[in-house]
DNA sequence: CTCAATGA
DNA sequence: TCATTGAGG
């Protein structure tokens, strides 16, 4: 879910014609679990295929992401590797949180309430290895890049965008502005084409909080996050005043609290993740044959469909073979 | 969520 | 051109 830090924060609106010719990092995890919760029938069913393998996802990647491409954007994906040992507790919770929706989901449908039932459904969504895998062999079908982060995902892409290998990182989460992302988009959608998208950058919205990094780091940690719960009673604007006139270990000391874990292992995890730099980008031409079989063949996908998103891609492919072409 | 058809 | 709607797999 990420850090809850909406109250504080002020994004400006863009248009995705300002991401025109941008390279951006897209945060894999939680791209694909948006397709999975939203990408689904009234009574909450996802799509699948003839044989049943859930097929949301596809659908989700393949027309976003030939949509951005098509509009100028050169997405990555980048994709979460082991999560924290620190992630346990928010693991579990998920998996309860999961596991109950899906039954109330289930005893929806026997009701015959629609609503309810996709309601549920929604918070049943489940990132299982056969969704990553899919997702990754649609995207070399596609020709576009992902990298494979050793931890969190937006710690990787974060460092990706200080690097100057990718503009900004596109996530809904604001743990991006914690890892250290000079730029961050949200709400990149294809629909959202008129004025939700969403832009922030890290150094305005530190000043306009007038805090550090850190600081901001410490303010989460109170708030609560995927790796630590949090002090009961303090969201983001009571966390951003205690940090203004005081410091986390001085408040912790002085109401008596006891975060139970180790707060500098915990600030590291945003501040010293383990970084992947040993990854290579580069867009390659659609294959056209691969995505028509892997799509259509296997996964039951329209074919008219299908072309006409091969066709939105053919924007990447021409601007990357002139370049080859021009240093060859 | 995105597509494509539809009608204003 | 734009908003709405039902289907997509």
């Amino acid at each position: 879910m990420g850090v809850k830090f909406k109250d504080i924060i002020s994004p400006e609106k863009i248009n995705l014609k300002d991401l025109d010719g941008k390279i951006i990092a897209i945060d894999g995890a939680n791209t694909i679990y948006q397709f999975l919760s939203s990408i689904r029938q009234r009574d909450g069913t996802p799509l699948m295929d003839k044989e049943g393998n859930v097929t949301s996802h596809l659908s989700g990647i393949l027309y976003r992401t030939s949509s951005i491409v098509e509009k100028g954007i050169k997405p990555i994906y980048v994709f979460d590797g082991k999560p924290s040992e620190f992630k346990g507790n928010t693991v579990e919770q998920r998996r309860e949180i999961r596991q109950n929706a899906e039954k109330e989901w289930k005893k929806a449908l026997k009701e015959g309430n629609e609503a309810k039932a996709r309601k549920f459904a929604t918070r049943s969504s489940r990132m299982s290895p056969y969704i990553v895998d899919s997702s990754k062999k649609l995207l070399e079908f596609m020709g576009i890049p992902y990298v494979q982060s050793f931890g969190e995902g937006e710690a990787q892409a974060a460092y990706m965008v200080r690097k100057g290998d990718a503009w900004g990182v596109a996530s809904q989460d604001y743990d991006c502005l914690l890892f250290g992302s000079p730029k961050i988009i949200r709400n990149l959608t294809i629909s959202g084409n008129l004025s939700d998208l969403e832009y922030l950058e890290l150094k305005k919205t530190l000043s306009q909080l007038s805090v550090s990094r850190e600081q901001l780091i410490d303010v989460a940690l109170m708030v609560g996050t995927d790796f630590n719960k949090g002090i009961k009673g303090v969201g983001s604007k009571t966390g951003l005043k205690i940090m203004k006139k005081s410091n986390l270990e001085s408040y912790l000391k002085e109401k008596n609290i006891n975060l139970d874990l180790d707060i500098d292992e915990l600030r590291n995890i945003f501040l010293n993740p383990e970084i992947n730099k040993d990854y290579e980008i580069k867009w390659k031409s659609v294959d056209k044959e691969g995505i028509i079989d892997y799509m259509c063949v296997q996964h039951d996908f329209s074919e008219e469909r299908v072309l006409s998103a091969i066709k939105k891609m053919g924007k990447l492919n021409t601007t990357q073979k002139s370049l080859e072409d021009w240093f060859k």
